[in-house]
DNA sequence: CGCACCGTACGACATTGTCGAACGGCATTC
DNA sequence: GAATGCCGTTCGACAATGTCGTACGGTGCG
């Protein structure tokens, strides 16, 4: 039975237009957005909410993501060997640098983020575990990009953030370069105005890219008059990846 | 067709399974758990893993959570209102009270951790959003058991994890009137040695209990020399309780 | 070498999910 | 206040769909 179960399918697709649409969602729009028969969706849904992966309010009837999805995702996780190791050399990261720290991996030719550790100074900040970055506007994803066997860009065209996004496919692809031979990235102001992000590969014992780790926080902090990221902040967040690729085996000495 | 798909069905329970099996699992391994045979197994686990809920070892063949799966996971929060209004209250709980915080809904007869802010004090601390916690031994847990409308408590033999865990059905109901009648709950090293914690419910327009926000941390902190829990943190934690709640439209006043 | 186990492929069968049509409830409209 | 639109939900016949016995190639172990 070489070919995907239909049913698994329609309802994972739910699942993902569920979650991306923030608020909750009514049967007939789901059923519209999938061009599926509204009985069909209905059946998904039903069958959903059963397992705990889709709520509904009692008033609107309208359905949303369900508690149980979230727990189970997030026993992901658990089973991430890069995060699990990453959570020591991270925090001392962000103990050196005094910025935030993320982990990253690339997941349809967009940055994860498995791992967050908030910039140690009381500040209000948001968890950003679980959310997607546009690769080509973050520092984490220019390395996973430089380093990806899987050409992930050309996709579609790059979307601009600032005016500082690169969106032009030649220029990113001559800033991949440059990452693979320096064997670091940064961001300036190219995915927020006045925000600065650093990142180095992390790699497996293959030697294949598998994550990144990074900083990021207000330009004044993290660049130099000309607007350069400031040397001593590149080498902490080259040696936490450093650290980190040789705790999954990638460096043996 | 009032009735649930079988095969969405048996989806969920392989990644329930994957979930808490915690390493990653064989197409045998899971086929024998869920008694299913393996090529039913099989086409499950190859169309999970086409929408990325599953991922394989390239090595060994076994299966494991995928990265869509926990991404999606994640845009629960989102959606969810409780943690939304929560954020703010919670930080300057954990302000307050220098220590940490979290707010869990009910799930399963489980606490649910929707939200978890450090201790502001920049020690190393575990992310245990997501994260289910026992009931019966934990503050929320009771908060939440002493105000659900559905007795969720009876399920099962309730465990020991300390010597002071409640472990008996009538002590805890006992216990729960307490709860309700003080409107508020703590756990005296109920769940760790050591460790306490507290709690006040979290109710919602039409005044449904719908969650709850606790603290928690060592005894010779957040207790006196009675082993009773400090008036003061009690008061800062039914203050952001009663905030959260007034913003969810409980309180109109 | 042979055995046991793995993940995977095939394909006949009937179980299973699909989806057009229809129902009751709720707002809104005229 | 009847009419209309939309909603989430149910029914049930049909056939498409997923199920699962059987079998294959690969790997590790004794």
């Amino acid at each position: 039975m070489p070919g995907p179960i239909q049913s698994i399918e329609r309802a994972a697709a739910v699942l993902r237009l569920l979650a991306s649409g923030a608020r909750r969602m009514g049967v007939g729009e789901l059923a519209r957005a999938l061009e599926l028969p509204k009985p069909t969706v209905h059946g998904i849904l039903r069958t959903l909410q059963l397992v705990g992966f889709v709520e509904q309010s009692p008033d609107t009837g309208k359905y949303q993501l369900g508690a149980a999805l979230f727990h189970i995702g997030s026993s992901y996780l658990d089973g991430n060997e890069l995060r699990t190791r990453a959570l020591n050399w991270s925090d001392s990261l962000a103990a050196r640098s005094m910025e935030s720290v993320r982990i990253g991996t690339l997941h349809e030719a967009q940055v994860l983020v498995v791992h967050h550790v908030f910039r140690p100074d009381n500040s209000r900040q948001v968890l950003e575990v679980g959310a997607l970055l546009p690769a080509h506007a973050c520092a984490m994803g220019k390395v996973l990009l430089a380093n990806d066997p899987v050409g992930h860009v050309d996709d579609e065209p790059l979307k601009a953030f600032t005016n500082a996004t690169i969106t032009d496919l030649d220029r990113l692809s001559d800033a991949l370069e440059q990452v693979r031979q320096r064997g670091w990235a940064s961001d300036v102001e190219e995915l927020v105005e006045g925000e600065v992000s650093l990142a180095a590969p992390i790699r497996d014992r293959r030697t294949v890219t598998v994550g990144a780790i990074g900083i990021s926080g207000p330009i004044e902090r993290l660049c130099d008059a000309d607007r350069q990221p400031r040397t001593e902040l590149v080498s902490y967040v080259r040696e936490a990846a450093r650290s980190i690729s040789r705790e999954l085996g990638a460096i043996p000495w």
